[in-house]
DNA sequence: CTAGTAACCTGAGGCCGTCTCAGGAAACGC
DNA sequence: GCGTTTCCTGAGACGGCCTCAGGTTACTAG
């Protein structure tokens, strides 16, 4: 957090853009965490003190907001789901998935309504959270595949039911507060994949 | 279905309100299965051929309207999760929680949505959802104890925490419609809750 | 310091949705 | 038929999404 802010976005900005491309990033991450992805953009525009054409205009939809604000929490997703599959670094199959899979819930639970917001990114290869959910979905399918490999979870369960079950716990996680239950659920629900 | 189709309604209504009252629901049916509970209303009242006030005449809310149009499935359901406590005609406990929460499931996806509106109608006191939810809660809640009792699932599970798996379950197969897949995933999950 | 330019911002306005309510229409009972 | 009650209508207030023509501002080259 210095001169290097504008680490991947290589091309100079105004100062005022960059100024209200943060407040709004701000604004944008406040009003999600107090009413969900579903949140007024007006009203966010507003509170950043700028008109609502500012926003779209750097952030052309909501997904495309959710992805510059998820950004940062994407890139630490891969990184893990890249340690996870390395084979120096990647502890055993079935903790390598159940890590995984308590990762992303836990990262779709961050807004309440980011699962669906995610589920929809990944099927719609316009939305501009496409690319992101599409190597989330590759790295689920190369460690669900690694698992049911070997052995380590019922043989009938796709790749596509382990990323249907993790988007089911983050929509849970993302409307209740309470980490113990989510701890119990998570258990249940991890549990449940073993032969 | 005959004449004693007005069988909660014992105060006669005028014969165009009766006629206008099914159009809406019939529509309303319609458009909540092809586009989910967040369908238009305006759009569901002009299908029926009828102005908007008329349909908030019917039905001050959307969760009037869905309490209207599933108070058949409520009602079946009720049944059941009395059958399934009865002593005369229950199963074990194991699998009288199993069918529960599959029954369960099956109807919080009977439309996209549903689940959250299901959800929130426990929580509002307000809501016209609320009596049929609290219902439904408090029979999962007899059962979950009674299997918790029985020790036929993990000690630590309340009945908040098989209200919420069911929602999740209900929530996930809502979007999708593939019930092979389905039936895996609930053989996930209810395998999960075991000790 | 200044003028020119490209980048950026503004906010009215079109569209759609929710929900209300005053006034008009229609069914019913006699 | 006629009065009464019940019901229906649809304009309109309000808020949200999104666009775009025109005004403004930061930067830059001189």
């Amino acid at each position: 957090m210095s001169e290097t802010a504008r680490d991947h976005a290589p091309r100079r900005r105004r100062a005022d853009a960059q100024r209200n491309r943060e407040r709004l990033l701000a604004e944008a991450d406040a009003a999600f965490r107090e009413q969900g992805t579903e949140a007024s953009l007006e009203r966010i525009a507003r509170r950043a003190g700028v008109a609502v054409g500012t926003l779209y205009g750097h952030f052309p939809s909501r997904a495309a907001l959710l992805d510059a604000l998820l950004r940062d929490r994407h890139e630490a997703l891969f990184t893990l789901g890249d340690a996870l599959l390395a084979t120096t670094t990647a502890p055993p199959p079935f903790e390598a998935l159940t890590r995984w899979m308590r990762a992303v819930a836990a990262h779709g639970a961050g807004y309440t309504g980011l699962a669906e917001q995610l589920w929809g990114g990944l099927d719609d290869p316009d939305s501009e959270l496409h690319a992101a959910c599409a190597r989330l979905s590759a790295a689920g399918r190369a460690l669900t595949e690694r698992a049911r490999a070997a052995g380590a979870i019922r043989a009938e369960l796709t790749p596509d039911d382990i990323f249907a079950l993790v988007s089911a716990a983050a929509w849970l996680l993302g409307r209740h507060r309470d980490t113990a239950q989510a701890d119990r659920l998570l258990t249940v629900l991890l549990d449940g994949l073993r032969p």
